[in-house]
DNA sequence: TTTGTTAAATTGACAGTGTCAAGATTGCAT
DNA sequence: ATGCAATCTTGACACTGTCAATTTAACAAA
């Protein structure tokens, strides 16, 4: 087994993968505060500073966290939209249930990840700086295609695209789970029931 | 003056407002990260530990920050609706736009009020509890109170509560600025042009 | 194979941080 | 004035990010 080739070796191998992983699971059993450069190191069991070989400081690792999250983000999404009907208003809707089942059982990393984490562009390793930018535009497009087919009397799809983005993301946000100490809230309307307004409204062929 | 007089008392006479406001201006200067008890209390004079006797750790500091912040931003959308025209669209409009304009002006304090700070109900002091459960009833208060004159088919006002919040809140989460590396975005519609579709829809008077 | 160069990981150190314990100071009711 | 409780200070500890110096491993060239 290359495992147990690998285990008595200086080198690990894989060291930058191992870190991210070992970010995530932190992340989902601690939360956030709980996320420290030493124990990633601990639990992919190097030293203390071997990160530092692989991310320009804990900021980079943070944002390499949320490249994968983006990148499960999008599976999510896809494997929603796929055992869908083909249809647009049955797709987009399918996508939108991706976006809550996604914001819903991964709850730590999908807030994680539409937190500032005072990134400077230049702060962060070139690396990084490419599979989050690939990630995050990506996972984007899932719900950019959805909403491709709904034409919009102004700024072509641009309006739909914004309004279904932003009533998901504002009911995945607010409602995924109740953080802290937010106000008493009676029943939650069902996503279901909400979105069709919007887009009835929204695509005049309907 | 009393401050001339309190200057070289060892009490401090209100270092628990002191610490919030220092908290506040902190976090408008330096991020979420930069805010740190002993920072709060060189600069309100006090030795590293003071803070301690007022705040069950940090993380009820930082409660106490998110409700100051839940009375700014009920602030803010009270003086949006008074000096609009007094009919229920001109009201919840306006109320948007409070909404909007507290995020933009004080994006790092509302991005803050919405994180997830892992606070246990237990590990927060009774008086921080009683103030963030009191502001954000009435910041959310202003929105419910908007929505009301709008009734909606089913589920009471309730379902236009929850699609008008998740809009403006994903709205204000998204676009108040960009946080880091989000995908490339040509102009955002304003909102202005979004509200209405969501309004006339849902309001069956107009 | 031997050698030299580079990448990868370790050890050690330092300044900050949250938090606790113990003591000192102040304000106030009695 | 006296005692008590609230308030603040000092000191300490473990933990964190980050840097510098060093050791180890991998690999290409001779």
């Amino acid at each position: 087994m290359g495992k147990q080739n690998q285990a008595k070796r200086h080198h690990h191998g894989n060291l930058r993968e191992a870190l991210i992983t070992a970010a995530i699971d932190i992340l989902g059993a601690g939360g956030p505060d709980a996320l420290t450069l030493r124990k990633c190191a601990a639990r992919a069991g190097v030293s203390h500073a071997a990160p530092a070989h692989h991310f320009n400081g804990l900021v980079s690792l943070k944002i390499a966290v949320i490249a994968r999250g983006h990148d499960m983000f999008a599976d999510t999404m896809h494997r929603a939209r796929d055992r869908a009907e083909q249809n647009p208003h049955a797709r987009l809707n399918a996508i939108c249930q991706g976006y809550l089942e996604f914001a819903t059982t991964h709850t730590d990393l999908f807030k994680f990840m539409f937190q500032p984490h005072g990134a400077l562009p230049d702060s962060i390793d070139t690396t990084t700086g490419m599979e989050i930018s690939r990630a995050s535009m990506a996972s984007y497009g899932v719900l950019r295609d959805a909403c491709a087919p709904f034409e919009h009397d102004r700024g072509g799809n641009l309006g739909t695209e914004t309004m279904v983005w932003s009533l998901v993301h504002g009911y995945a946000m607010l409602f995924s789970t109740n953080t802290t100490s937010q106000a008493p809230f009676g029943p939650i309307p069902d996503f279901n029931d909400i979105l069709p307004k919007l887009l009835l409204k929204s695509d005049p062929a309907q």
